[in-house]
DNA sequence: ATTTCGTTTGGCAAAATAACCAAATGTTAT
DNA sequence: ATAACATTTGGTTATTTTGCCAAACGAAAT
């Protein structure tokens, strides 16, 4: 891996990683349904303002969702479109892997 | 977010994270070509035999790659194809924000 | 001009991750 | 049975990430 590819990786895994977290994706699988201001995010999530508020500013800097001041509040929308045929890929990943955990236990608690 | 919910997207957000690293993202990328043994890919990342073993092994509790030990060697492969389109998002992002950038610049550097 | 409201920032302690070394495991070859 | 090889596991330390509190900020209402 030469130092432009690992650089290159090194920028892929910062987005992923801007998505690699609870609360973050579910922010961004809620702003697919249309902007949100922080004050609805916070509301719905229960947890501090600056908390939600740090969270959005990395998906932000990751270049995944953008701002747009209005009076006192901030809305908050997605950038990139594709973010949620991703999030369907992560749920076929967890529909395999139960699947998986199902056709093993089967295996085991088969009775004579 | 109830409960429920909140598992829900613990575990997305798991297997997200298991992309989120630069090293892991490689090997997904490379395994997209085909199989590969550890041994394969340990002498072209250039770290420890470990490290490597490590990452994969946070790939396949992900339910992201799948193994097949034969003979002395194991080899890895993509469990969930979709992961790829999925990294062409992430490309997208990178292209959107660089776009993003160059327009910046581009105003910041207008000439009179 | 001051207050109020929505949001961001700074700082800090707790928790999670990463990389390396050394040692253990399991499999084939001698 | 022993040696050699491919891989995994343990353990340690350094680094990063997270979440909350308090404080700062900027826009709009009074």
């Amino acid at each position: 891996m030469d130092v432009k590819n690992k650089t290159l990786y090194e920028a892929k895994a910062h987005v992923l990683k801007a998505l690699a977290h609870p609360t973050r994706l579910w922010i961004v699988e809620n702003l697919a349904n249309g902007e949100r201001c922080v004050c609805d995010l916070v509301s719905e999530i229960g947890a501090d303002f600056s908390t939600v508020s740090k969270h959005i500013s990395v998906l932000k800097q990751a270049g995944i969702v953008e701002d747009d001041k209005r009076g006192k509040q901030v809305f908050y929308r997605l950038k990139v479109p594709c973010v949620m045929n991703f999030i369907q890929c992560v749920e076929a990943v967890l529909r395999n892997r139960t699947q998986a955990q199902v056709e093993m236990l089967s295996g085991e608690l088969t009775l004579p």
